[in-house]
DNA sequence: TTCATAAATGCAATTTAGTTGCAAATATAC
DNA sequence: GTATATTTGCAACTAAATTGCATTTATGAA
């Protein structure tokens, strides 16, 4: 069933209007095979959108489950569509995710992260595995 | 053998300069059995030692693999002593770490990464992993 | 102990990231 | 087509982080 990213559904599927902001956002975190940054969003989307619109959107879209938000080793923020087991409230984004060191980008790898027994007191409700290397592109430049 | 954190042998292993607020700044990182975060060590230090001082202290720790920086949820840094194997070139800091949701506190456990194999052409120098939950404080505390 | 020098610090100014409040614009449902 | 709640853009602000430069300080040699 191939139906992939009509974002006019995605947007009415969680009551979200359809506004010219909401789906250019939405085209620019899908059309790559990595993570966007936000300050690549800002500056790809600062023409057409409002700084503070841009900021909104990616709250409202994390939140809903449209996107997960990964920070990358530097404190920075990036966005990725988010597989469609993704909910509001069951947010499972517990995939590896690789972070190249040279060209920074963020990759959502299709690998699920191990279980780990928790010490005792220590609760886990969600985990983050991360990778940190050379991608496949900038592994060949080199 | 026990000869744990002396700042000066630690600054002279380094070579790094015995200066007061790097000593202070050691001593802040080490007395807890938590991560410190930038603002807290900004908090506690600021009367002391200049903002952009510590700044660049930090940063002169991490090269050197004095300590380990570890990004929470929400892109805030938080440092740890390294434990004695890692040195500048060969960062060993590889145990999982758990982010407390609600004091946002940042834990080093002593449990190690399981390794994962990675996607053709992709080459992980590193690899870090994060549990998300509550902390033995406060999940009794709820 | 004094002195020279390279390194570290502090300060001012700047850049970048993220937030808040409010008025104007606009998507949707009737 | 119109009413209304939502979304957007703007201005102003807070906080985080960086840069350049003048001053201070640690260290090693005389």
């Amino acid at each position: 069933m191939i139906m992939a990213l009509d974002p006019g559904n995605i947007l009415k599927a969680h009551d979200l209007k359809h506004t010219r902001q909401r789906v250019r956002v939405l085209e620019e975190i899908s059309h790559g095979q990595s993570a966007v940054s936000q300050p690549e969003l800002e500056k790809k989307l600062g023409k057409e959108i409002d700084r503070v619109t841009l900021y909104r959107i990616l709250n409202a879209y994390e939140e809903k489950g449209i996107v997960h938000k990964i920070m990358d080793a530097n404190g920075t923020a990036n966005y990725a569509i988010c597989s469609s087991a993704c909910t509001a409230h069951n947010h499972h984004d517990e995939h590896v995710h690789f972070n190249c060191t040279n060209c920074n980008k963020i990759f959502c790898l299709e690998l699920t992260i191990p279980e780990i027994k928790m010490p005792e007191g220590f609760k886990a409700k969600t985990v983050s595995f991360t990778a940190y290397g050379l991608c496949n592109k900038c592994n060949k430049e080199k």
